[in-house]
Order: structure tokens, then C-alpha cells, then sequence
DNA sequence: CAGTGGTCTAGACCACACT
DNA sequence: GTGTGGTCTAGACCACTGC
């Protein structure tokens, strides 16, 4: 099926690539862009097995080194998972090592304090209709549906971070808070399986403030007690706004660890 | 024709790659190390152009696309920079675009207040005799010289950072307020040119704080509010740490902003 | 024009995981 | 052993820069 001959060279230029300059894109990049969309669509789930290097080589008709250009680019983004010997999975969020790449506040003391997972207690879990604000945010109509959740995350039996999270009442149909507090993976691992939602991406704002009254009683602090203010911004693939969280964090025993490079 | 020359197979290990698993180690990463070793050494400064591929590929003894990918990693950590057409050249903190890689406090409202570079003022810089901790972070031992230059940002005539940075005597010797006060360019690209010290990494902790007294009259602040305190160890080459850094940013009109990705 | 980095291919062999 | 990703090579051509 593989014959080499120089009408091989044709193929060289498959998808888009006859042009010269306008909007000249690299093969690598259109591949890239062609996985992007397999797993947008859903063709491989997160946690699945994707076709090989030589699979895919072949699909697109390109050569295998091509194909590992555009796989080792995603790899760096995290959407994509290698594993010598046996092959290249989708990331998903329900792995130990990926459940705190979004949540930057570790203990000043390390190994003085438990590092498994908070406890978490939902406040409440409720759908409304979006605020100009929040539609804005969210890239919504004024109006729509919008879930809000909120709650509390303790460390050590220490409420620690209060948080305000938004979603889109559309993509999250069902949300309950009930289904929240019962489900012990991580929030990111749920939003995967039960709403195949894959968030890829975020970006945070975060200031120095004062609580509210009512931080002030679900985090146990005084009013004159300051506190990190965390406003992040979630996306899915092709940069998508799926999420706004709002957190406000306890700094006194622990800190926003951040590696700049 | 599958035929396996010898002599091939004998140019496949040219550096230290004979013995089979005992602390293996890609080519490449072995020319990476190289490389590094030139550039700590000083072989290339800042701004110079390195070899071209070839040629290292030539010094080396290996193939140009092992070259390749040891710069491409090089590159990716910020410390050489290639350009299409002229050659790949020693990173720098002199250009324009590397000004803020490691200061991410941002303007809420970008285009409404001036983007420029902050005005600068040295409150003082003391030679002094390094404390148990100052010594403990910048890996010295208690009681050698250590410079300690504190300062103002002021953005838009308002004080908005104060920083209180520690710097190993011995490194920076000669270093006046003075010196620091005439210099027009970030801290960094005079740490490069008059030091021979390029920071190549950093890592920030935050918290939110109260201002001290001290802080409350340099930044013009009441004591209530609440500031957004920045802690970061900065690394040169080979992680060796040769910055301590610790500010305290106003964060009412500005935010610090992060990409989780 | 020559020289540089950027892309693409083809083939070889190594390291690892499963069966 | 077979199949996967990981490394390395060699050679071709493209795109950009500056003479």
C-alpha cells in the first residue's frame, strides 16, 4: 500500500499547502489542528488510546515524523498524554498527578500538614439567569440560564478557600448540588465524564482584599483578616470560556506558588 | 537496502553513549548540557550570536537535527532566541518584549493608564552582613557580604510596588545606589551587562498581607489595606539562586495576572 | 546570491510494555 | 516477539535575511 513513487511527492502537500504566501500554515500545524478536532468532537474521550503515530501518518498521509510534531505539541499542552511502549492517550483531569496543576496554593510547610485532598462542602448549587456580567464573561446572552455554585474548601479541618463558580446553564444541564457533593473525584473529573467537558486552559486575576460579612463567617476570619482574591477564567479546546470562579484563599498557613520561566 | 555499515553505527554514540542503561541519556540532552556549559562560561554573552547548526553540529559530531532539538529546548526556556534568515542568538533582558516576563502585575484597564516603564526610585542600597535566613535562600553562609537595595515603582505618579531585594556581595560588587538610580534599564539587563548574572528562572510566592507602617508611608497607604505580598527567589544558570526578592504590590487598580496552561 | 533557521521525509535502531 | 513511542541520521526543499 505504501509504494514510493514520485507521485509521493504530490501527496507532500495534501491539505492546504499548494499557496505560497497567503496564510501559509506548516503541515504540522494543519494535523495538529485535525487532532484538535477529532478530540473536540469527541471521536477519542478523555483517557482513551489514540490511533499511532504510523495510524495517523497514514490517515493523513503524511509521514510519521510529521504526524510527532503535532503530537508532541499537544503533549506540551496537556491535552495529550505519552507513554513509551504503549501509546498516546487523551488527558483527562481524573489522574493524581494532573489534580492540582489549576490549584497553585500549597502548604508553607509541606509534609507538616496532610496534602491529600480538601474536604469540600457545597453551599449551594443554584440556576439563574445570567447577569450582563456574567454573560459577557462567559460569552453569553443576558438572561440565559447560568448555574451558580458555591462552597467551601477546608484543608485540615481549616475552612480555607470560599469560592463562586459559574457555568453555562446550557452545557451543564442537571447540575445539582446534590451530584456535586456526592461525587469525590475532583470537580474537572466530573465535568469530563458526566458533561464531556475538558477544560484545557485557564487564567487567573488575583488581588489582595478584604472579606465580605459573609467570608467572613464561612471562613472563620475577621474582618480586618486579609485575603487572596482569585478570579479565574476556564477554557476548553479552541479557547471556549466554559468556567468563571471567583475564590478567595486563607494566606496565613499557605501561599500561591508560582513558577515564572 | 537495510545493510547496517559498522562505521555508521559507530558515529551513533560519538559522545558517552557505549555503555547501554547505567544513567542513560539522550544525545541531545547531552548537547544541550554543552551548549549551557558555553553559555555559563561566558563563551557567548547576551545578545551574541551563537555558531550555526551546522557548524555546532560539526564541533559536536553529531547530526544537525540533534543540534536542532537541543536548541529548540534551549529556546523554549528563553535562553536563546532564534531568528529565521540570521541565526539564533544569547537571550536578553535589554529587549523590549523580555521587559516583563517577571513582573505580571497588569493595569486593569490596559489603554486607559500608560504601559511605559514604572518610575523608579532607590529608597537605599546597604552593603550588610547576611542573616541565618538570607543566607539559608541565596545558599551563602551567615555573615557574608550581601547587598540589600530597596525601592519604590510608581506607575501613573502612584507608588503602587515596594521591593526589598538581596543580592550575594561578592557577585555584585561595586553596586550603588547610586549606579542603581542612573541606570535607565530594567534592574535585570544591568545585572547582565555590568554582573555578567542573567536570571534565568524565578519562582514567586504569593500571600495578602497588611501594610507595616514603614510600607503604609512609602506607598501612601491606609493600614487596612490589604496588599498582595510577592515573594520570589530568582536562578541564574544551573539554579544557582542569586536573587531574593520580597514586594508588596498595591492591587486596586492593577491585577497579577497568571496563565495556567 | 549565499547563509540561516524551518519543514518534511525516510529509514534505522533503542527503550519500554504487554503477551 | 510484536508494537508502541523515543532518538538519531541524512538529505531535500522552503522561507527569510542581507549582501
Amino acid at each position: 500500500m505504501n509504494a514510493t513513487t514520485p507521485l509521493d511527492n504530490a501527496a507532500n502537500q495534501p491539505v492546504s499547502q499548494g499557496l505560497v504566501s497567503p496564510s501559509f500554515s506548516p503541515l504540522y500545524q494543519q494535523i495538529k489542528g485535525l487532532v484538535l478536532q477529532s478530540l473536540q468532537a469527541g471521536e477519542w474521550k478523555p483517557g482513551d488510546l489514540i490511533p499511532s503515530e504510523f495510524e495517523l501518518a497514514a490517515r493523513f498521509k503524511v509521514s510519521q515524523g510529521t504526524v510527532r510534531k503535532a503530537i508532541d505539541e499537544l503533549a506540551k499542552e496537556h491535552l495529550l498524554v505519552r507513554r513509551q511502549g504503549k501509546g498516546t492517550f487523551v488527558a483527562t483531569h481524573a489522574e493524581q498527578q494532573v489534580q492540582f496543576r489549576f490549584l497553585k496554593l500549597k502548604p508553607d510547610n509541606p509534609g507538616a500538614v496532610s496534602q491529600g485532598p480538601a474536604e469540600r462542602r457545597i453551599i449551594d448549587c443554584n440556576r439563574l439567569r445570567a447577569s450582563a456580567e456574567v454573560a459577557r464573561v462567559l460569552m453569553l446572552r443576558t438572561g440565559d440560564s447560568v448555574f451558580q455554585v458555591r462552597r467551601v474548601l477546608s484543608f485540615d479541618d481549616v475552612p480555607t478557600i470560599f469560592e463562586d463558580i459559574w457555568l453555562p446553564g446550557a452545557t451543564f444541564k442537571g447540575l445539582t448540588a446534590e451530584r456535586l457533593s456526592k461525587d469525590t473525584r475532583p470537580m474537572y473529573a466530573m465535568f469530563e465524564s458526566d458533561f464531556g467537558i475538558r477544560m484545557v486552559r485557564a487564567q487567573e486575576r488575583l488581588r489582595a482584599v478584604l472579606p465580605s460579612d459573609e467570608v467572613c463567617d464561612l471562613l472563620k476570619v475577621s474582618t480586618n483578616t486579609p485575603l487572596l482574591k482569585v478570579e479565574r477564567m476556564s477554557f476548553t479546546y479552541h479557547d471556549s470560556p466554559m468556567e468563571w470562579r471567583i475564590g478567595v484563599y486563607r494566606t496565613d498557613t499557605r501561599h500561591y506558588l508560582n513558577e515564572l520561566s
